[in-house]
DNA sequence: GCAATACTATGACAATTATCAGTTTTGAAA
DNA sequence: TTTCAAAACTGATAATTGTCATAGTATTGC
């Protein structure tokens, strides 16, 4: 089987390709070009007139946008299945967020004109692109309720979580994605010092541990109490 | 001409019900219940399952959701046009927002039968929906870049401008959607008194003013050049 | 292997923001 | 109009978070 042809894809069965018909995919398939990018590399920048979207394969990118004090906020972690751009291309508006890679990934550019007429076309499509957006805009209204009302400390306890819930662990327990301070900072909105400074306050209270910029959760009953602010 | 009627109602142009055709409307005409909404009173409450959506004929409500720490974050004012309760609907879940009147409010409540019928059969209708769910999620990303990004004071500085821009100033000058500051502080996200402090400060600087609960802008410039960060 | 460079870590201090405890003002109901 | 409860406001103080300076630690490229 041929696994670069998009009908045989599994990471379609997560997002909203899933909702194509077969010629559908099959012109998707004809038009689409892999890509790998290299950890730390761009896969498009804010402000970028995209003409397409990213399917992801593997690996993980950051979505971040700056803010006008300078400091990178990242809004979102794309992963396996997702489809990154897709919401500029149908607002038909520049890219909103920046893209880069966190780690290694191999993506599929698929230009938009496959997306823009099967949205014209099959409505099944269009409502299955509609269920996913509104299921990230959910997220971005929790999102927004985390920023505003929850301490550092709560936010950087919960992205741990959310790092093991959405990425798991390696075989030594340590998270299977790891992120720079500085990433972690710019994904719970502080300044890398701050975050760092948690993070070993963590280390003391046993909650974590660590190995380099690896990190690994050592008590998880009590880390999601403090992120409930308990 | 009734203007009970969809098919006559001007707030349909600013929202994706423009994009149904005759019968649909009608149907959906038929089936709406016009409701009136004092301030102060809710329209759904987080966690609710809707059996349809309100369309906003007038007034402003707010959508907001309880975090942990029993405070309320508002997350979106909605107003004249615009559709609440549309991403529970489209997504099937319960309320992620509950949503409160914040001035008298006249609402048509639309069964969700004529809405996800008409996503399964009108495609140009689901893209109307996607693309304005597409708008939303931008609006909501860059509100999470803000809340995390910029202090109390900037983000007070610029929810005053957008309430200018948005709902527009009175005959007297005065801001023509007055809150509460304590809704003004759910909207930044910060403690009521942080909010009155900052607001009793843009006062003796000159940036506002005020009568009562009402204000007004006196230096728009110096607000926005505070917003910005300068 | 070694220098150059980027990242992690910590301390000291300043700025911002929250909390608590009160007083004053406002506006709606009697 | 008076009355009363809610909302607006202010001060004092504590807690959180940011900034700057600096030192240690990995990592990379030569």
């Amino acid at each position: 089987m041929d696994h670069s042809r998009c009908e045989n894809c599994i990471v379609r069965q997560f997002n909203s390709l899933r909702a194509m018909n077969k010629e559908e995919l099959k012109k998707v398939s004809d038009s689409k070009v892999m890509k790998t990018v290299k950890k730390g590399e761009p896969l498009f920048e804010e402000g970028e007139r995209l003409n397409g979207v990213y399917c992801v394969r593997n690996g993980v990118s950051k979505m971040s946008k700056l803010s006008p004090n300078g400091k990178d906020q990242i809004v979102k972690l794309a992963t396996k299945g997702e489809v990154m751009g897709q919401r500029s291309v149908i607002a038909e508006e520049h890219a909103n967020l920046s893209a880069v890679a966190v780690s290694d990934m191999e993506v599929c550019f698929i230009p938009k004109e496959s997306i823009t007429t099967t949205l014209q076309k099959n409505p099944n499509f269009t409502l299955e692109v509609l269920r996913h957006m509104a299921h990230d805009l959910k997220e971005a209204d929790d999102v927004i309720v985390n920023m505003s009302q929850k301490t550092v400390k709560q936010r950087i306890a919960e992205a741990f979580l959310y790092l093991k819930n959405n990425f798991g662990e390696d075989t030594d327990g340590f998270l299977a994605l790891t992120l720079s301070r500085e990433d972690i900072a710019n994904v719970v909105g502080t300044a890398t010092e701050s975050a760092i400074r948690i993070i070993s306050e963590f280390k003391k209270k046993g909650l974590i541990h660590t190995s380099g910029k690896r990190v690994a959760i050592s008590d998880e009953r009590k880390l999601r109490d403090l992120a409930e602010g308990f």
